[in-house]
DNA sequence: AATGAATGAGTTTTCATTCAT
DNA sequence: AATGAATGAAAACTCATTCAT
């Protein structure tokens, strides 16, 4: 029997961690303050420690949600599409715009998860597991119509073009470079499918 | 009559230096204290103040460096080579024998560097462009011998790949993937050169 | 609900004002140290910093403090009198008490507020005006009544009455001098009410 | 049998003393830093304890030889004066002009001498007495003269006006107030000279 | 005699976390 | 359940002083 509902238990939660996201997408993990956390979550400080471990599980959580939100709806999409090449697009464009429609999220993902692997949580384990089987699925089609050159690797493709995406966006977002996203994401996409489709193909014809 | 000879303040500067490479790549920047760096490089807390304007100026001249051991030599045989392909092998292999040597201060630079603009030294920055004019010699020389399609992009290509081997890298050095580093700059030189070379072509043959 | 009681909350503000007072007393700002500080007051370092910006607003507070605690009261006392020699010797007396009364706080004083200008907050600039409005309520009756002759210079005789109290307060207080109070105001007075008022006077009688 | 000469060390001596002056004098004793007295003087940090046994010790020096330049020469001028008023006024305004002169001393003069027993040296005591000497003439001249009332303090005087003359110098310097030096001389001396004649005289004429 | 590299104690200030209320 | 006052352990940086050269 709990004292307050458990919708009033959620909202606190949400509050606390959306407040959280805003603040480390602003100033970064260590940069930010819990004090300033509760201020905008408009709590106390010590409620806090009530929700999560410790400033660094409210990271975690920060960053799970991020990576959820990333995910989402994807799969659906990507399955629709019938070629390899659209495929691709659509997880390359996806990648793209989620990186920089959530800069300061994306700059805190950036220096904070692959900085530490204590962030690999069973939950970010679960999505990256998940992001596997799709690519795997893209493959796995993109072999069976004859798409792909024999050699064409999976795991490097998969991590080539996640890294090519997260650079191209922090480049984006950083002001370095300017990027129009949706051409960026029609050349990338022309030059790994195009790149993995020529030369010695899959099952030979006869 | 100097004090200590020029060959022992060196030293000093030297074994300072190498302490806060190694604590930083163990903790980053805000994770690391200057009395660890210190205590490792055998000196007082003091001494690095003479050393060092700040423990930010420090940070900088580490990652000075580790950019200048990277740059080093790459031009020389990157121009030797014949083809596109070819030397975009050089600067794919090169790239990711670099970072994966040095697993600390790749990930120190991969999460400060690119997190702040700060850090961009004016030593930095003539790094920047001089790899900049290679790419664009590269290009220029491809595009001449036919070798590219009229609408290689070379910013996104330069900054695509240097996205792809910075996250191999990294998922190698931190151990979440097994990377064969010879094969993989193979793999990735041939899908991105046949990516770039294949279809509608610069200069149409007769 | 309150963590704890307003009033607790004042005690706490009040301790380590008392504290910072004695310290800065003995020490002076900089001879001072906060650790010392928190030390008397019975708190820890950190709350100092709860309940002030800083070292510098610490000091402010105190001095402010001691600058209400000398204002206090005499502008009643003194426009009773009725004499401008009644009320110089008001004056005199009660800034050569007030002085004599918290030795460290005036060492404080005068080595601290006079040294700097940063010291002059709004506070301080609101009691320097109210004392000036009386000196010159007491210079305009004086004159009325023909008590003063022609040249008598208000700001002059203001500040050299302040300046040989506050030396003679000191002189007393670092024991340099044996010097009885009340009989001291009254020669002070003498000598300069005598000054002040022979020679040409203001308006000359028929 | 020195290895070097007298001279030598005797002017290594002033510079530093000199190049401690004006730092001193600019940034007060805590913000004066060693380095920079011996940058100042063009000698190694080290030299300066060599001369001076610490900072407070070089302190003493410079505050010591700032008390003899103030005494220099008053002696010859007062006593050549021939009534007690005049003689007054060559103590003012010489006091005056002097604590004008050289702002940075006096400001250090009194937030650091004031503040503190430790800097009464054997020299800084033979100072004060020789001063006092000197005002014990003046009064003893004034008193057979027949200028003086019977209850002339000569202690109280001396101390008021040396407060009124440090104080008024004081506000002049910190652009606190706009202070004409001569003809606040003259006013502080009629003030003091008539309230301290008029009355009661010594000698009760028959 | 002179140097200046080296020290290390000391400074103020911040802040995640705890716990009495 | 919630608060926010209180803590105390850091942190980076400074600088008078010493002492090997």
């Amino acid at each position: 029997m709990p004292v307050i509902s458990a919708e009033r238990l959620r909202e606190r939660y949400n509050s606390i961690l959306d407040a959280a996201s805003v603040v480390f997408a602003e100033s970064g993990f260590e940069g930010a303050s819990t004090a300033e956390i509760a201020r905008r979550a408009g709590v106390s400080e010590g409620l806090i420690y009530r929700y999560f471990r410790n400033k660094r599980d409210l990271l975690q959580k920060v960053l799970e949600l991020f990576s959820e939100r990333f995910a989402e709806d994807r799969e659906a999409e990507v399955l629709a599409a019938e070629t390899f090449a659209e495929r691709l697009h659509i997880m390359i464009s996806h990648g793209l715009h989620s990186l920089a429609h959530d800069s300061g999220l994306t700059r805190l993902y950036i220096s904070e998860v692959r900085a530490s692997t204590e962030l690999q949580t069973d939950k970010a384990r679960a999505m990256t597991r998940r992001s596997r089987r799709l690519w795997s699925q893209i493959f796995a089609d993109g072999r069976a119509a004859g798409e792909l050159v024999a050699d064409a690797d999976e795991a490097l493709t998969r991590e080539a073009v996640w890294g090519a995406i997260e650079h191209l966006a922090w480049m984006h977002l950083s002001g370095r470079m300017r990027v129009n996203l949706d051409q960026t994401a029609q050349s990338l996409t022309r030059v790994f499918a195009t790149g993995l489709s020529v030369g010695r193909t899959e099952a030979a014809p006869p």
